[in-house]
DNA sequence: CAAAACTTTTGATTTAAATCAAAAAATTAT
DNA sequence: ATAATTTTTTGATTTAAATCAAAAGTTTTG
């Protein structure tokens, strides 16, 4: 598992910053594997989310709890960090529980052992920075979509933004993240 | 200039990071002062934004033109700071503009010179990582707002988040803030 | 202070999407 | 495989908000 983690994880931060030999040994220290079948929770809303996970395979969704039903709030594929972000930042409850949409293989780190990276390679603050700031332009622009688009164009701008996820998700949750019914979204894709 | 400069920026940063006196020195030497009458234009869209506005007094949208009309993306106020964001981070041309609703003083600094800061100063990557926190936040509650919510429910929720500026924006910005038309959100705030 | 320009309100009508209800199709479990 | 459960589609109706149009109210400026 060593060298997969190395390969994968090395690869991805390396998109931001460069990774000294000792940051690696000790980033890949205290990361772990695991494996989620579809359906099961890597995190439940009514405990402080204290992992982020990266994911290796697969694909989760976050959501919560709205009038009785599922509101997929973002999801996470290949390549992506997850937590609940309010709760992962901020150590407290928050409302979204985080499913496996497939069986999904994952590595995560501890919010302690994330803040001992930081406080001592400054070079983790800026990856925290950089990949932020893509995060960020990802969500100006859904916000941009949400205001001004008719249903059938947001569908049409997730299946871009998403195209290589977009069939592997079912409708429904399609349907809350984009903050439209099912039916609705039902008509539009025939 | 100095003092306030000094008084109300260092105040800011404190709430995040602590603040050495040589940070504070270059920091404080490379921050530039400048007013802005209402109605005029801190960012062009045509050009890249190459400086961060910390505004010190004032208020400010950041808009861009759609069929013709102008939509508010952000409203910006007191101890914030703005920029047009995908520019000033990737360094190309954006969409948005951005002006003074009121007379609007505000401190800047240049990206390369908080490139700088960044080089040298691990502490203010960790400001950049605390602070985008926070934005990444309030643009989450944003996404969620917009996507279940009535035009009145984003009305009323727009007048809590912004309880101290909400009076001072013309209905026509709210409006296109909230993704409602401006007869609506008229019709709901009598 | 009056004219011009801009902003907000009011009214009538249309429309996209929600809601309610049920059938069809696809998965999952027995 | 067959039953049970879940997901998706289809249909009829309602509704919140958009659109179009114009009047009333403000603010700016010459």
């Amino acid at each position: 598992m060593e060298t997969q983690k190395e390969s994968i994880l090395y690869h991805h931060f390396e998109k931001f910053i460069p990774i000294s030999e000792s940051l690696k040994i000790e980033l890949f220290n205290r990361i772990e594997y695991q494996e989620f079948k579809k359906g099961e929770l890597l995190h439940q809303s009514h405990k402080v989310c204290t992992k982020s996970y990266f994911i290796q395979k697969g694909l989760v969704r976050s959501f919560f709890l709205k009038d009785g039903k599922e509101i997929t709030e973002f999801f996470s594929c290949e390549n992506e960090w997850v937590n609940s972000p309010k709760s992962f930042m901020q150590r407290k409850v928050d409302i979204y529980d985080i499913d496996a949409i497939e069986d999904t293989s994952v590595f995560w780190l501890e919010i302690n052992d994330l803040g001992y990276l930081f406080d001592h390679f400054p070079e983790m603050e800026r990856y925290a920075r950089l990949s932020m700031g893509a995060i960020m332009r990802h969500l100006l622009e859904r916000i941009t979509i949400l205001r001004f688009t008719t249903a059938k164009e947001k569908y049409n701008h997730f299946c871009e933004v998403y195209k290589d996820i977009y069939h592997r998700i079912p409708l429904g949750m399609v349907a809350s993240y984009l903050g439209i019914t099912q039916e609705t979204l039902s008509r539009i894709r025939k």
